[in-house]
DNA sequence: TTTACTTTGTTTGTATACAAACAATCTGGG
DNA sequence: CCCAGATTGTTTGTATACAAACAAAGTAAA
């Protein structure tokens, strides 16, 4: 194998950004009527599930970095779907929770959001599907 | 199934930027002597493939828009590792190839691509690589 | 040839993504 | 109690990523 025989299109990572930007893609089509980005969903989503949570402990929970985290909440509560609150026991900590409007926001895509996954595994079959995300899951 | 039954870890589009943000990581760690990101690195590998390209081309060719081509291209250039010329054929195109420097960084970079593929993909073994790599190409 | 459409590259604006440095706060060990 | 070290959130700077609008240049059809 010449050094030059490198395959751009061989490259995990290369396949791994084309497969994250379609399915971007797709996110961004279904979502457009309800102006969610896909980290925004995911915070969103967590939140609920944590019903409240601070900053930096959310980030972990998505997977994003403290100063992408303080992006994508500042648009949220821009956004009026998420209030704040003083964390009574560790003066750091800012503690987040969905508003009515978040709740109401959030009910209503969760099936877009589920749409969105389906749509991005179309070409693929149900055991596929599962292998699929089951590989992906041990890459982390 | 309730509505609120959305498990944010069983979206493809999650698992997909997780994995692309490991693999992203990985690569940036052995990179790093050589400060290269995973789009210079890219649009390095396929001038050298096209000898000669346009800007336009090119981001077709590596999956980028040309808002986005223009500043990893200018970053490329800036470095002097790549040259543009006009096109004789065609007004609007500027053609890019690489410079002897381009050349010599990336003979000496091939390697290093193909480390961190194997890198990324050490959890899994032969049969699953491959796998992976053909289910995410046919999401594409 | 003239007009309509397309392609190429640029610019602006918004949204991740992360490194690095920092102040405020909390925690555990002595 | 005190202090070294860790955690939380912020800020700055750099690098994708893409929509939208645009000027310049090319192409094809009438």
């Amino acid at each position: 194998m010449a050094k030059d025989d490198y395959v751009l299109e061989g490259q995990i990572g290369h396949v791994l950004r084309r497969a994250h930007q379609r399915a971007s893609a797709i996110f961004m089509a279904n979502f457009a009527d309800h102006g969610l980005t896909p980290t925004q969903f995911a915070a969103l989503a967590k939140i609920r599930d944590e019903g409240e949570v601070s900053q930096n402990h959310l980030g972990r929970l998505t997977a994003m970095d403290p100063a992408t985290m303080k992006g994508v909440i500042g648009r949220l509560h821009k956004r009026r779907v998420i209030t704040r609150k003083a964390d009574p026991a560790d003066g750091r900590r800012t503690l987040w929770r969905l508003t009515a409007s978040g709740v109401r926001l959030l009910s209503r895509t969760v099936t877009v959001g589920e749409a969105t996954t389906d749509a991005t595994l179309a070409p693929l079959g149900p055991k596929q599907r599962k292998t699929l995300l089951d590989l992906l899951s041990r890459l982390t």
